[in-house]
DNA sequence: GTGTTCATTGAACAACCGTAGAACGAATCC
DNA sequence: GGATTCGTTCTACGGTTGTTCAATGAACAC
């Protein structure tokens, strides 16, 4: 029981207090959106107490952003839509939380808001290069929405039908859509 | 000038009133989400006092309740791709507040989402009996999902590659996509 | 005209919010 | 050792929220 030695350096409490508040923010703002989370909430689901959270985030606004900071995704290389389908398998598969935060606030929230238009743009950009179509753009946009609202269907307000279907029967059903977007069947 | 009496009688006034907080409700409500939506807020856009709202409605709740409710949208008839572009282009040219106010709180007010859930419900039932599959359900949620995404970046998000596009251009796009999940090519 | 109804206001309440800062105690440094 | 840093909690403040309720004055019934 005592073998090891509890090993509470200030480095590693402070270390290990950061991150179980960061991920306790994250699912508290993926379930409850940015305004019905509250720091005491988040606190209390990191077991900690709420003056810590402002100590370390400083605000509720930057520990808001802290939490949505969506991870760098790499596209893949391919015929569009090829890449366009692994990705949205990707997103499918993984039902990711970090993305969630962003999503479930960004229709209330201006910085969330911003962070998605930010992501999204750069998505477009390097999408709508790889369509050969004079209105690439709105192909792209297309595109993006599409998988926007698949994602918010299913694991947002998880509608039934979408919630249970597997991924790979989405993804079956979703290719022809993609091929017609991206161009390759014209 | 003073042709007209007023005509201010008690009936008028009251009706006057609460269509006037109805409209301001439905325009906030659309605008900030639930959360973010005050009474005081409603009420000073609706050029009243905010204890008038209360007596009116009862509650916030109350309130978004009568706001949220969704025009019964009858679904047109013909071949299913058809019919859905039809609609489709009723709600891309018509910016209906109504819908925005229940999709702006969808993904954090639980009872725009119950709200929204019972409509979207209703339509994927009489749109499943209208796709020859056997996998119809899904296909009809996916159409639905396409749906809202594009309304939810197009008049929500305002990304603007889909904000900007001509409602046509937006419906010729997706058309293949709707006969490829309607089952009318294959 | 007089008494009643009722649309409307203003002020107040309790609860909750984000946030700040003092206080405690254990790890750290010399 | 003692002094000090710092992770952490406690308490409190000012502001906003949904909501209540008494007060006011104009429309109404008779």
């Amino acid at each position: 029981m005592s073998d090891e030695q509890p090993r509470r350096t200030r480095a590693e409490q402070r270390r290990e207090s950061e991150a179980r508040i960061l991920a306790a923010a994250r699912a508290t703002f993926a379930e409850l959106g940015y305004e019905r989370t509250t720091i005491r909430n988040v606190a209390s689901a990191a077991g900690v107490n709420a003056g810590l959270v402002m100590h370390y985030f400083g605000s509720k606004e930057e520990l808001f952003s802290r939490a949505a900071k969506l991870p760098e995704e790499e596209l893949p290389v391919g015929h569009p839509a090829e890449a366009l389908l692994t990705s949205l398998r990707r997103r499918l598969d993984d039902e990711p939380v970090a993305s969630l935060v962003v999503l479930r606030s960004v229709l209330t929230h201006a910085e969330a808001s911003g962070e998605f238009r930010a992501a999204a743009a750069t998505w477009l950009d390097r999408m709508s290069e790889a369509i050969p179509a004079a209105d690439a753009g709105l192909r792209a946009a297309l595109i993006s929405a599409i998988i926007n609202g698949v994602v918010i269907d299913r694991y947002l307000l998880k509608l039934s039908s979408l919630a249970d279907a597997p991924a790979d029967d989405v993804i079956a059903l979703l290719r022809p859509c993609f091929e017609s977007l991206a161009g390759e069947t014209g």
